[in-house]
DNA sequence: CTTGACCCTGACGCAACGTCATCCTTTATG
DNA sequence: CATAAAGGATGACGTTGCGTCAGGGTCAAG
C-alpha cells in the first residue's frame, strides 16, 4: 500500500509542505514516479513520520531526531535526557517570568505598591541568571567566569531569610547616605556606616562565591554612576546624587 | 548628554545590532548627524531601552511592545494578562512534554515497561491540547469549534477517577472484541456489550461538553479504521482487524 | 598622512514550515 | 474525445530577532 503526499499528510494530521519538507530533509524516504515526480511512501513511512512527529513534539529539532533515528538506544536516552534538561530549564525561566508579570501587573493596577526594589530585584534576578548584565561582565572580565557562575547560583539558592537582611541592609543603606547628603561629611559616622552597610550588603550577596576586595568594590561603584539602571535605582530611592555619593563614599573607604 | 550606539548598547548589555534594529522597528528613536548619519540617543532612549528589555524578558514580540508603549495603563495590563496565560498555557506544556519525555526515558532505559496505552494517552491528550488530531478536525467541521474547544477542556480536566473509568472500560471492550473475533456474530451479547461499552466510553471521554449522537459515533468509528494511529492502536491491543471489526459493530448499532 | 578604532548600510543565515504563484498530470464530466 | 476541475510538483518569499560578515566612509592620534 502506498500514500501519496496528500494521503500520509491527512493520515498524519500535517500539511503537504510538512511532508515534502521532511523529504527534502532526509527524514522521508519517498519512491517517485519517473514519469511525473509524484511521491510515494510506503507503510515504513508512516511509522517513521509517526515517530518524528513524536519526537517533535518534544520539541527536538529535526536535525536531532535525523540522529537520533539512526542512534542506539543508549544515545536515543542521552539526547532525551539533555531535552529534558533544556525544558526543566525552560520552565524555570517561565516561573520566573511569570512572577515578574504578576507583580507588574498588580504593580499596573495599584493593587499592590511594588516597590522599585521588588522589580529591580526581580529584574537583577534575571539577569543574573541569564550572566547578561554588565555588572556581570565586568566582573566576570576581571574574576573569570566560574566564580561568577558560582555567584549567581548563590543568588538563586538564596533564601528567605538572606533576602531580607539584604533588604534590612539596603534600608539602613539608605538611611545612612540620607543622613550623609544633609550634613555633606563624607568622613562622618553615617559615611562609614553606609559603606558598611553596603559591603555588608555585597558580602551576603556573593555569599562564599567570591572572597569580597576592595578592587572589586570600587568596580561596582562606578558602574552606579554608569548604569544609569543602577543609577535610577539609587537615585529614585535615596534622591538625585545618591548614587553618585555612594561612589564617592565606597571608593574613599575601600581600600 | 548623549550616547552614540555603542555606549548605549554597552550601558543596556546588548549589541549595537539590536540598537540599530530597534531604532529601524520605529522603537528606539534617534538624532542623526547629517553629515555622517551617526546615531545619537538621548536619556529618554534610554529609559525606553530599559521599558523595551523588561518586556522582551517576558518574551512579548516587539510589535506588541510598540504598541504598549503608546497605550494607556489599562490596555498593558490587558496585554500583560494575555501574556500571563500564553506563558501559563507553556508551561503546562511543558509539563505534558516532561511527563511524556520522562515515560520515554523509562521505557527506553527498560526500567518502565510503558505500554502503548500509555504513549497513545500522552499522544492524544497533546493532540487534544492542539486541538491538531484529525478527529477533532473532523468532529469540529460537523459540529463547530466551540463545541470541541469544550470537550478538549473536559478531557484535558479529567480527574484520575475518570481517568480509571476509562481504562477500565477500554479494557472491558477489548474483552468483548475478542469474544466477537471468535464468534463472528455481530449481533451476539458481545458484540452488543462491545458497543455499549464503546459508546460509555466516548460519552465519558466526551463529557457533558456534547451530547451523544449515532452519526458522531459512526464518524468516529470510521475514522478507526481510515487513520492508522487509531488502527494500530486498536490492532495492536485487540489483534489484526480488531479497529475494523469495532467499526463495524458501531455502524450497526448507532442508529 | 597613515593607522586604527568606529560608524554606517546592506545582505545572508537561522528553524520549520505557511502561503502563494506557476506549471504539469491525472481524473471526471458532458 | 475535448475540456475542466482536481491534485501533484517545484521554486521562492515571509516569518522573528537578531548574529555575522562584507564593503566603505569617518574621526582622533601619532
Amino acid at each position: 500500500m502506498n500514500y501519496q503526499t496528500s494521503a500520509l499528510a491527512k493520515l498524519a494530521g500535517v500539511s503537504q509542505r510538512t511532508i515534502r519538507y521532511y523529504e527534502n530533509e532526509g527524514l522521508l524516504i519517498a519512491k517517485r514516479d519517473p514519469q511525473n515526480q509524484y511521491r510515494y511512501f510506503d507503510e515504513s513511512q508512516v511509522d517513521r513520520l509517526q515517530q518524528i512527529l513524536f519526537y517533535r513534539q518534544l520539541d527536538l529539532p529535526l536535525a536531532q531526531i535525523k540522529k537520533i533515528m539512526l542512534a542506539s538506544n543508549y544515545e536515543i536516552v542521552a539526547t532525551l535526557q539533555q531535552q529534558q534538561r533544556a525544558l526543566k530549564e525552560q520552565r524555570a525561566h517561565l516561573d520566573r517570568l511569570l512572577a515578574s508579570i504578576d507583580a507588574t501587573i498588580r504593580h499596573q493596577k495599584g493593587e499592590l505598591d511594588m516597590t522599585d526594589l521588588e522589580k529591580f530585584q526581580a529584574f537583577k534576578e534575571e539577569q543574573l541568571n541569564q550572566n547578561e548584565t554588565k555588572f556581570g561582565a565586568e566582573i566576570r572580565e576581571k574574576y573569570g567566569e566560574a566564580t561568577v557562575k558560582k555567584a549567581n547560583e548563590n543568588w538563586l539558592g538564596r533564601n528567605q531569610s538572606d533576602f531580607q537582611k539584604l533588604q534590612a541592609l539596603e534600608a539602613d543603606l539608605f538611611k545612612q547616605l540620607q543622613l550623609v547628603a544633609e550634613n555633606h561629611d563624607l568622613y562622618s559616622e553615617a559615611a562609614q556606616q553606609a559603606f558598611q552597610d553596603h559591603r555588608s550588603w555585597l558580602e551576603l550577596a556573593w555569599g562564599d562565591a567570591h572572597a569580597y576586595s576592595p578592587e572589586a568594590h570600587r568596580g561596582i561603584a562606578d558602574m552606579y554612576v554608569a548604569d544609569p539602571r543602577f543609577t535610577k535605582y539609587y537615585d529614585d530611592r535615596g534622591g538625585l546624587g545618591t548614587a553618585t555619593l555612594l561612589r564617592d563614599i565606597i571608593n574613599l573607604y575601600a581600600k
